[in-house]
DNA sequence: TAGATTGTTAATCGATTAACAATC
DNA sequence: TAGATTGTTAATCGATTAACAATC
């Protein structure tokens, strides 16, 4: 139990899932939780889950009552590694960089975003309390906080050069909602949230799967 | 090739990445590509692609020049379904709602986000030209347009109440933007879209990986 | 032709499932 | 105790990688 180094990819990304439902226990005052009820609730496997959360949880299950649920959940937020803190900065402040730059979730995962940047000087100003900037600002500020993480929200003919532009100031993880590759050197990783791909495969999974 | 009955989930969730990169090309004007040249773009083993393409391609590849890049973006589109027309509504007209009801990108995957709304009065109106009804018109307008898809953009708090409403509007499968789990009926398939969780395992990723 | 690239068969690897003994 | 639940070992399953013949 909680021997998390060799945990594999696919059980990593199962912890978030996990995460989820067990706040939720949580939230009602359910002290224990079974690996069956985990299972049936998020539709997977009990044995599954049960070897998954061995390889995170610092105590064992108890037979009879099941896993401790706050316990868990510290255990999980540990593995995920949301303890430590990173910057992370806004690049388009137009519809959706504006929301999330409001957006309230993510310091409970250990991210600051600090800031907005957008080419638009009409754009500049502030959002719920942070500053949106205009671009050449970027490097410097990036430099000065530390940040190495970039939510891309602008449009699709403009990501391109927003991307170089923050690899140009030090930014090595870019999460792109731009519909569009990016061409990135090595060293830099992109993730792609493309909402549309999300929605698609939603709606196919309806109808083909079962 | 063209089989796409027996085609693997782990290979079904690779080709929205194959799409991207394709369009890219296509738009540079490029007219056949190889399977290496995805591979290092991507960062995936050829055979590996070699392996995908072959369950979607109409067409094989051509030795000494590859795959014929619209070709293959044709055959990709047409494996994930969007010749296919969904309607899709917003729930949860704040910021975030807001920005993806303005959003223009699902109407090439085959999406139609006709509406959003709202619990709150006060929201009520248009954005970018789309509707925003009061959450009372939901189940009405619903089963006018078929819709079956909804994307959930309320507070945490009002997430479980939004959902059960959404279910008895006839809604079966949900894009949940609220960091909180949903409890729903068989049936029902929630898609989970923390940006937190997002942006965490990205920062995350350039640090343990490599 | 020579060379680059393809598709396929076999081997390896990893993850899930099944079976079962251990525990409170 | 009896029963529910756990953790683990072995077996199955699926996906990736390696090797190589086929093709333009």
């Amino acid at each position: 139990m909680g021997n998390a180094e060799n945990v594999s990819k696919a059980t990593a990304s199962r912890m978030p899932a996990y995460l989820r439902y067990l706040k939720g226990e949580a939230g009602k005052g359910v002290g224990y939780v079974s690996s069956s009820a985990i299972a049936t609730a998020l539709g997977v496997s009990a044995v599954g889950v049960r070897k998954d959360l061995a390889l995170v949880s610092s105590l064992p299950g108890k037979p009879r009552l099941g896993f401790e649920v706050v316990r868990l959940i510290e255990d999980i937020e540990k593995f995920l590694g949301y303890h430590r803190w990173a910057n992370a900065v806004i690049i388009g402040a137009g519809g959706l960089g504006r929301a999330i730059l409001a957006y309230e979730g993510f310091e409970n995962y250990g991210i600051h975003v600090i800031a907005a940047f957008d080419a638009s000087p009409a754009k500049v100003g502030s959002v719920g309390g942070k500053p949106v900037y205009p671009m050449d600002r970027l490097a410097d500020i990036a430099a000065r906080h530390l940040v190495k993480t970039a939510i891309l929200t602008v449009p699709r003919g403009a990501a391109q050069e927003a991307c170089d532009a923050a690899i140009a100031a030090g930014i090595t993880a870019i999460l792109n909602f731009a519909p569009v590759y990016l061409n990135v050197p090595d060293g830099v990783t992109v993730q792609y949230e493309d909402l549309a791909v999300s929605l698609a495969a939603l709606c196919g999974a309806g109808t083909e799967d079962r």
